[in-house]
This record gives structure tokens, C-alpha cells and sequence, in this order.
DNA sequence: GTGAAAGCGCTAACAC
DNA sequence: GTGTTAGCGCTTTCAC
């Protein structure tokens, strides 16, 4: 019985460090280190008794002394978007949650960085100070400086939206072909005159669905595209001017912004079908159980998240990946778009 | 000119460690390190020198080598839960997002831990393998196994929740008296006959708010209380029966659970407040842009999040802490709950 | 005021 | 198959 096992009150004692278990096992810090990794010559039994007994006492390794030792840190990085109304938007979280899933049956964890607009300091400082070792961007500026500083660093990354630019690895639904086809639908459907809900222009995502929505539309009188319909005030104020338009069907960019039309509506006594058709260019639960379920473009957020994950993981495995993943989409046909019934 | 700057091809060279520079300005890693940590004595005008020459060259220090020689990671690990319906509650994500903010601050980075149910197998692995310096939990349970866990660890953490003992560092509204007070006051103006949509109340919060709504309610008839309305099936199975007991107000545990409810009124044509009150013990944007706006219980989420982080952030410091922190709250009383108008 | 050297806990040549 | 040794890049005694 080794008195290093013991503390001074005969407790049993975890070994701190591999060099305890050398010297427990009157072996070396080496082989402790091959029994563990299970990489280098090792004997079977040798390698048996060492886990045998980092089991029984319960060692764990500590991650920092191997980060420094193999200059990997086993962390990721993801850049989340910290604007007020983010917080409403159930995506990000959802996203959020998928990534940190498969990082962690990965073997990383995540870190987290706010970004503010296009404040990428804290971004800068994880990468600068080698705190992770690859980046997930989930939201696309137009002009986008994380991606600019990313590329200079040679950090590896991967954005969750679409960039024309296919050097950078980018996995997004595809939110033009969806928004073209969902508006095409609507227009199959009878709805002639359509409004567009936009949100803010600087973000890529929001082109991406405005171009669909144009292409179906063809020679749609840019009047119906009401931009920057972020907060309540902006739509309170849109609202009036547009119903004297008297559009058929108002499409929203997303979730929050049809949750605000449809508010405004039912102030006005305006009633969903019937009045006017409501769709949105992204799905949440709360729109499905609204009453009427509204017409939405569905994605598969969970997966998003996960595919990025799975392609900066094998990235920095050095496998070679697919430069874009673009994921399907799915059309929910809902009564609130069903004009005639 | 010393060339140990300039690439072979001439361009500057970003120094990478502190020996790097140390070697150009003829100086010994120690200086180096002092200049930068300001510890220890070291000349004023040596320090200018070494700290405009780190300027200049952009060095970045090394985090992990700095982690293993102080013994510190500048991480703290955040606890979130990931049950499905979470997604949806905002709460979380604004919890986050200030927590981060606030780690930020004071030079730490958030790394995440999802937790399901009550599987706590990341966070230990976080905690054992020395990836953080400290925990925040978001969520307690009633016997809570992260609490149970870090306790034996000695590693620093504190709750986001209210636990009856005061040895663990807490934070939280008091969710018992508001409660209280909001049942308190939906009595006073006129709600006889109430009934509570509550939660999992494995959830140490769900508890809370029960107590502090039967202590308001004095002697309730327990079956006006239905337990487990996290998902629109269970509420609509639990409303029909509700009806038939013809409730004044119905006061729901949650914003998640508040929006089903209202939902399920909707689908069936019952008017807020005209056929039936509502009222939340958690207040969203969604429930005070609805029409009629929800009366709720607010609490300053980001609030806190700050808190906790700055209270964990203390104790890391070793400055005495205050062990339970009570935030308050304030009773948004609006029209939905206004029987009689 | 500055530097030499040991050490944080691990990995990975290289020798035996 | 196992051990020796030299790092990874920083901090920190302890001399000078």
C-alpha cells in the first residue's frame, strides 16, 4: 500500500498528475501517457493495469497542460448575435444548442462570443489568444468583418448563411430557392398584390430571402418591400400606409416580425384569413399554433448547427469537407394564407 | 534591424512568444513578463520600452501556457438547460447573453454546458478535467445533482434560483413573494375562483411560485392546480376539465405555458378578460404586446445574469460574498386580468 | 532593476 | 515495450 494514495488522515487521495500514477506504478510519466492515449508501443497488460487503476482512483487529466503540449485546445468558438431583439428569436438558441451537442460528442466545448452588430472584439481576442481552435459564425453581414479578420488568421471557421464567395465553408438552407418557391405558391394560390415584411438589409440572410421573394414576384413595385421592420414602432408606423395598398397577403421575414404584424392585425380587428393572408419566411412553434397556423417556410435548425459543427470538426481533422452544404427546406401550407375559405 | 522579425521574404513577423521578444530587445523572459503583468519590479522606462514594442508588433499573449503556469483558465462554465421546450423561453438565452457580457468584463470567456434533465456528465467533465474556474447554474431542481456534484468539488458556483441553504451562493427574484403579491392582487380585484397552470415542479422555481400562490390563495382547493402543462397536448386535454369548474382567472407559471393557454382560449372563442382573466408569473415581450396585453410578474433577467456572474466573479477574486442575492421584481397589471371592464 | 532557472502537467522524439 | 529527455509558453522564486 503506497502512503501517495493516502492523505495524512489515511482518506484515499486522487492522483493529481500521470507522474503520480508513475510513481504509484513504479512505471513512467511515458507510459502512463501511451495508456491513456493508446498511441505508441505499449504492453496490453501494462496498458491494463495503468487503466485499471486510473479508474479505481479516479484520475483525470488535466486539459490544460495537454492543450500547451499539443497547441490544441479542444474548444470552439461560437459567434452569437447579441442585438436587442435577437433574444426573441428562438433560432440562435436552438442553433446554439445543436453545435454544443456535437462539439461535445466531438471531444470540444464551446465558448461563447457575443457579437454586437459588427463588434467583433471578444472574436478577435479568442482567436488572437489561441483560446479555440476553430470559429462558427451564425450570422452573415453583408459585407462581413469577422470573416474578413478570420481570413487573415488562418483560424479555421465556418459561417452557418451563404456567401457567394465559396472559399469560405458555409452550410445554410437554401433561403432563395425557399422564399421563391413559398412565394410562388402564394402566388399559385390567387394572392396578387403581396407585401414583403423585410427585415434589416445588412444582414445577408435577409438579401438572400428578399431575392427569392423578387424573382417570383418578377416586376413587383419595390413600394411593397417594407425594410428594417425590427421592432413594433416600425411596423405600428408601416402598417397604416401599407393597408391603404390594400395588399392581399403580407409575407414576413421572420418569426418575430410576423408575430408583430399579426398583433397589429388582430388590434385592428383585421382577421387572418379572411381580411388579409399571412405568411413567414421562417417557422417557429409559436407560429404553428397560433390560431390560424400560419403558412411558413420551415428549416431544420437542429441540423443546421450540427452540419457546421461536423464540418469544422473534420476540418480540423484535416479531412478534406464540402466547401457550401446547403440544407432542404420544407413549404408549410397553412389556413392563414388560404384566401378563399 | 534584427531579422528575427522579418520572413524570409522580408515581410514583418508578429513576435509569438515572450522569448521572441525578449531576444530582440536583449532583455530575459522575465522582464518581458513583468512589463506585461505589471507585477514584480521592473525600470518605468524599460516597461515603455517592451510595452511599445508589443505594440508595435502585435504580439498576443499565449492564454493556455499562461492557464498552466498560474493554475487559472478564465473560463467559467454555463449551465444550460436543453429540454426541448427551452428553446422556446427566452429567459435563458437573455440570461446567457448578460452573463457573457459580464465574464467579459472581468476577463473570463463562457464556455457552455448543456443539460438535460438532470444529466450532468459535461459539466463534471468540465469541472475535473480544470477547463473552469467556476459554474453558473441556470436551473435548480429540487435535489439538484450539479449542486450535489460541484459541493464535493469545491469548485466555485452559483445558482441562478433560490435554495433553502444558504451555504450555496444564490441568486434570484423572489419568486415566492411576487408570486404572492400578483395572486394577492388579482384576488383583490375581484378573481374568486382561480386556477394555476404550473410547470414540472421538479423545477425548484415551479415550487416557488406554487408557494407563493397558495399563500395568497390561503385554503385552495389543490384541484384548481394541474402540475405539467409543458406542452400544448397536456394543456389541452387539462383545459376542457378546467372550463368546466368556470374559473375566474387562470394564471399560468410561465410565458411558454401562458401563450398555449392563450392559444387554446382563442381556438375556442373564449374572450381575455371579458369570458375569463389571465395572468403570468413570467413576464416576455410577447405577453405585453398581446392583445389584450398580459398582466405578469417582471424581473430584470439580464439583471440577473450580471449578478451571478459578478458575484462568482468575487468569490474567484477570494473578496467575501454575499451568499444569497434577492433581485426584485415588479406587477405589470394589465388589461387582461381586468374582469370588469 | 534584471536575469537564471525551475516548474505548471502533459506529449513526443529518441534511445535502449 | 519502456524510459529519458526535451519541450509547449508562460510565471515565479531566488540570486545578483
Amino acid at each position: 500500500v503506497n502512503n501517495r494514495l493516502r492523505n495524512k488522515d489515511g482518506r484515499p487521495r486522487q492522483p493529481q498528475t500521470i507522474l503520480d500514477i508513475a510513481d504509484d506504478l513504479h512505471l513512467s510519466k511515458t507510459t502512463i501517457s501511451r495508456a491513456i492515449s493508446g498511441k505508441g508501443r505499449i504492453g496490453a497488460e501494462t496498458r491494463e493495469r495503468v487503466l485499471s487503476y486510473i479508474k479505481d482512483n479516479e484520475y483525470k487529466p488535466n486539459l490544460i497542460a495537454k492543450s500547451l503540449a499539443v497547441s490544441k485546445t479542444f474548444n470552439i468558438g461560437v459567434s452569437l448575435p447579441t442585438d436587442a431583439e435577437m433574444n426573441e428569436i428562438p433560432f440562435f438558441q436552438t442553433c446554439l444548442h445543436s453545435i454544443t451537442e456535437t462539439a461535445n460528442t466531438r471531444g470540444y466545448d464551446v465558448v461563447l462570443t457575443a457579437t454586437t452588430g459588427q463588434n467583433i472584439e471578444r472574436l478577435q481576442y479568442l482567436v488572437q489568444n489561441k483560446k479555440v481552435d476553430g470559429i462558427i459564425i451564425t450570422r452573415l453581414h453583408s459585407e462581413d468583418k469577422a470573416v474578413a479578420f478570420l481570413r487573415g488568421t488562418g483560424m479555421p471557421f465556418v459561417v452557418i448563411g451563404t456567401s457567394a464567395d465559396t472559399t469560405i465553408a458555409q452550410v445554410d438552407s437554401d433561403h432563395y430557392l425557399g422564399c421563391r418557391e413559398l412565394t410562388a405558391r402564394l402566388l399559385d394560390s390567387g394572392c396578387r398584390h403581396m407585401a414583403l415584411m423585410a427585415g434589416d438589409p445588412d444582414h445577408k440572410v435577409n438579401k438572400d430571402r428578399y431575392e427569392g421573394f423578387a424573382a417570383a414576384c418578377g416586376g413587383l413595385a419595390t413600394g411593397a418591400v417594407l425594410w428594417k421592420m425590427t421592432d413594433a414602432a416600425s411596423i405600428d408606423r408601416a402598417m397604416l400606409g401599407l393597408m391603404r395598398e390594400r395588399p392581399e397577403c403580407i409575407v414576413c421575414m421572420d418569426d418575430v416580425i410576423c408575430g408583430m404584424v399579426l398583433s397589429w392585425l388582430h388590434r385592428k380587428q383585421l382577421r387572418v384569413p379572411t381580411d388579409i393572408g399571412v405568411a413567414s419566411f421562417h417557422d417557429s412553434a409559436a407560429l404553428a399554433a397560433h390560431d390560424p397556423p400560419i403558412t411558413a417556410l420551415r428549416i431544420d435548425v437542429p441540423e443546421l448547427g450540427a452540419t457546421a459543427m461536423r464540418v469544422l470538426s473534420d476540418a480540423l481533422d484535416g479531412k478534406a469537407i464540402q466547401p457550401r452544404t446547403r440544407l432542404g427546406y420544407e413549404i408549410a401550407i397553412r389556413d392563414s394564407s388560404r384566401l378563399n375559405i
